[in-house]
DNA sequence: TTGAAAGCGCTAACAC
DNA sequence: GTGTTAGCGCTTTCAA
């Protein structure tokens, strides 16, 4: 491996002269300079960025931690926060908790010894403040994505759960439907919260009287809520609408109706936050409220940068995304 | 920041014993490790990776490279190689080439400086050769993804795009069709010229005979393709099928297609290589040659790791993973 | 079983 | 403009 002593001496001068030309600070002459720059051309130099590291006590390494690969409305996030890191000179390390708290304390572990910069964190769930409290206590600055943690004060970039909830129910009502399941992540996940809170509140504007055996918890990945389908059919009076708090759940139900001889829309009609987009779906189907995913990232990304350079502000800033309500072929008139 | 000093100084021993009880290297007194384990516990100490590696010339970081973050089938490799990166104790920084060659160039600088111990590379095309020589020269081993390079021996993951492409057109020419159109990647990628060849290879069998004015290029990111309906109904004679080189080729010649008032497969059957599945797609539609792309990752993976641990053997390694052929709608008898 | 010294590759701080 | 010294937090080597 060829090091600044390498050039140092080739170039006969001292190492320091040598950091100086790298880094461009510091007094120079154009001869040295010139003379330093052609020997790190010819021996093929490339700086050691973790000795660097080690002496600056920053690593220009941030990292993003999702909670579902497998999601197009993560992974699009992904997108837009690495080309805001790479705009702003940083390197991105990618992590999957999968909805799972050991795994995101797993990360919470690595991210520490790796010395990040920062952290982009989609958290799990509630639970993770206990993980969020750790990076608090080491001094690792982080912005909370999607979803907000009682009891940890942090910059944060949300969507607008409860006012998309309270649209697509709406939407719902105002096709006619009276009978509408709700099919929901976890409670102890912010976003799964207010989305029922959305639900209800619609339900109590419409007039709708609430019934509790129409409501069903599950998770937001694609494993959970394949069952689903047979809950919401074995309710006393089953639905004629189901809103779905997530694309991955809104998929499950859907097929889990048809499996069941079920029409979607003719028999039931369905509603959903986030849905796949034209991007990979020739025909999109599903009544959506469709959230920026890419904008999640990047301003996510711009806000933990900030923090970090530390134009900030002490209190933490709060970003809500709207969502777009799109009506396709998966809700109809009673 | 909590260093080894801290501890040793309130455990009372030396920084090598601390650091023996935190690798579990040599013979450590039962007394002494619970002491220190008890200190490492109150003061909260994360092992600084930084000062580590750059004492034992080794990150345990790795680095994969995709071509387009945006194709399903390169997120779900990249599930496939985190956690067998993540199973190995290893950590992974993500890129994404956007299948430029300049992003391409950036990101190995990137790489160079960060001192991965490896290289989990999807090249962009042939030019990528350039900076898998600089990786050599460098000594940063490297496994291949998807696509060979040549001039480049290395371990490396294929698929059967040769075998693949030819069982999709032979399967259009089963349905009766000998207008069979093709649109492509960039001739500059392995696996656009290998299924170009699968394609002449079943014409050739079939006793269908070419027509280089049905053969059109373009590359493989969602954006190109977009104009290609236009090309392909302006021929002398229009095809009655098209086979489709990958995912997102496939989805945009549909589109274009029914634009212009042409029903998919009515008058114009598509297939194509990779789809986008049953995971985002309600109703899948596209007949694909449908590759494994877990295995892409986590099976590259393994090869990278093997390799970089010495358990490898001189010679590249080269797995060769089929595709299955899955018939949908997309593709009608004439 | 434990410790002292040296050094990984780099840069901050201070000379000259 | 350029050089010297010291040290970032850790592990290797050698000694006790």
């Amino acid at each position: 491996m060829v090091t600044i002593y390498d050039i140092a001496k080739q170039a006969n001068v001292s190492a320091m002269t040598v950091s100086r030309v790298i880094n461009n600070t510091g007094r120079i002459s154009e001869a040295t300079r010139a003379r330093v720059k052609q020997v790190m051309e010819e021996l093929g130099y490339v700086p050691n960025s973790m000795a660097r590291s080690l002496v600056k006590q920053e690593t220009k390494m941030l990292s993003l931690l999702i909670t579902d690969i497998t999601n197009p409305f993560y992974t699009t996030l992904a997108r837009g926060a690495e080309d805001a890191a790479k705009r702003n000179g940083y390197k991105l390390l990618f992590g999957n908790s999968d909805e799972d708290y050991g795994k995101e304390r797993d990360y919470v572990d690595m991210v520490l010894s790796t010395r990040v910069d920062g952290v982009l964190f989609a958290p799990a769930g509630d639970a993770s403040a206990d993980h969020l409290r750790l990076l608090q206590r080491r001094g690792v600055p982080f912005v909370l994505l999607d979803r907000e943690v009682p009891g940890i004060a942090a910059d944060r970039v949300l969507g607008d759960s409860r006012e998309g909830a309270r649209r697509l129910t709406e939407h719902l009502i105002e096709l006619g439907h009276r009978r509408i399941a709700m099919i929901n992540g976890r409670q102890d996940v912010s976003t799964a919260r207010l989305r029922y809170q959305g639900y209800l509140e619609a339900l109590k504007l419409g007039d709708v009287p609430f019934d509790p055996s129409l409501v069903h918890e599950a998770g937001y990945t694609a494993a959970d809520g394949v069952e689903l389908a047979d809950a919401l059919l074995s309710a006393p009076e089953p639905p004629t609408a189901v809103f779905a708090a997530n694309n991955f759940l809104a998929l499950a139900v859907v097929r889990g109706l048809r499996d069941r001889g079920v029409r979607v829309p003719d028999d039931v009609s369905v509603v959903c936050f986030d849905d796949f987009g034209e991007t990979f779906v020739l025909d999109p189907f599903l009544t959506a409220a469709q959230q920026p995913a890419y904008e999640f990232g990047s301003l996510g990304m711009q806000l933990l940068i900030e923090r970090i350079q530390g134009a900030a502000g002490a209190e933490p800033r709060n970003v809500v995304l709207p969502s777009r309500l799109v009506i396709r072929q998966s809700s109809k008139a009673l």
